[in-house]
DNA sequence: TAATCGAAGACCCTATAGGATCTACGAATT
DNA sequence: AATTCGTAGATCCTATAGGGTCTTCGATTA
């Protein structure tokens, strides 16, 4: 009922097949549905309480963002955590994209963008640190955040999709998901000079920075990769 | 009939989404489908003789590849024609990614992968010219198998989706699709250079080539744009 | 003649039914 | 006791039905 009352109240007609599209994705985001499991199309249309239909429709749509693979005849489950090699790959694919979108984007920057850079530092410095996912949640999404605010301002449409297909949201948040926050201090400060990189409209040393904070990012992934294993 | 025998002659159990699927990126590749236009989801089950079920399940994958675009409520149609800004754009994203896929891929290159390209190179040389869609087609299909052969050989699954992002297939396909190849002699001498980088295993101007080869392509195309309009 | 109204069709969206396949589990047999 | 068989349930996949909205087009009216 919880989603059906909210279409069926018919202030404002929708899809349903948007809310669950939605109701997935919080549900992969929040660790609720967990990595290897069976996503069952039917048994989530009964969770919902929706027809199968429209869950088969979010999750043809979730299939192209990397968070359910699919089998044919066999259904959907959750994509399985990422090994040690996958992580340094998209690392590797990070270096690759992100330094352009930052170059671009200080290059036509404006003190708004600054400003909401720099309010997503702060929130990064503010949000608790435990290890509760949903204490998790604000540190992760202040940082997400903050990438997203670049990749979006670069003001190139085909960037912003490459910067999406890389999983952005999501693969940084499944991989930092089981560790502890190790990384927040560093990530802070390198966040910092990023931003004054943007400051002074040096869209040289903003790619740079860049460069030193994602390559600073996969060392520690690593590092905390072999701490775990 | 023609989709629904294949599946219901049960030699191998198919999913007809599937085939729907295919049915329709190539409707759009061969240009049956023409920008702008609506695609009806009950319209286009009774064309392909299924029920709206699985259209509507292929659409919504489609929708990730950017060939079509979806509006709540309204359905889909196929997106629309380039912008010269558009356009460049795209080359941008491309200077972004593609060069650091030949610096990977030349970087553990085998025989294998030079002899495969300098057959994609042979075969863009030796395909037709003519204007037509279907004498067209083997240019834009060697032109692409080139480019996707150092994308898959990156050996990096997330910059091969950031690639794909690109809708390094399709809409490559759809700008072309409507000038003349005024392209065909510059692109097989610059690739032929990438070659050559390739075979002397220098991923440093392996990537420099890539860069030169997509700065060219960047220009035709903009001077193209110029004299269309 | 121009404008308005209404009916019919197209279309999207969701629910439901039913067929086919696979899995799980218990009973019967060796 | 181990194995085989069969049945029940789960699941995927597709078709069909029906509700709601929008567009189109013709008829009626001012």
């Amino acid at each position: 009922m919880a989603i059906k009352d909210q279409a069926s109240r018919g202030i404002s007609r929708q899809v349903l097949a948007d809310h669950v599209y939605e109701e997935l994705l919080a549900a992969l985001m929040d660790g609720r549905l967990e990595a290897g499991t069976p996503v069952s199309i039917d048994g989530m249309a009964r969770e919902l309480e929706v027809s199968p239909t429209p869950v088969r429709e979010a999750l043809a749509r979730l299939e192209s963002t990397g968070m359910v693979r699919r089998t044919a005849l066999r259904g959907y489950r959750v994509a399985p955590l990422f090994t040690p090699d996958e992580l340094a790959d998209l690392m590797d694919a990070r270096l690759v994209i992100e330094p352009a979108n930052a170059f671009m984007a200080c290059s036509h920057a404006d003190p708004k963008l600054t400003a909401e850079l720099a309010k997503a530092i702060e929130d990064l410095r503010s949000a608790p640190r435990g290890p509760s996912f949903s204490e998790f949640r604000a540190y992760w999404e202040a940082d997400e955040r903050f990438h997203r605010l670049i990749a979006e301002n670069a003001d190139n449409q085909f960037l912003l999709s490459a910067y999406n297909a890389l999983g952005g949201q999501v693969q940084r948040f499944r991989f930092f998901g089981g560790l502890g926050v190790t990384d927040a201090d560093f990530a802070i400060a390198e966040h910092t000079e990023i931003l004054k990189a943007f400051e002074a409209g040096d869209a040289e040393l903003a790619r740079e920075k860049m460069i030193e904070h994602i390559e600073g990012v996969k060392q520690r992934s690593q590092h905390d990769s072999e701490v775990r294993s």
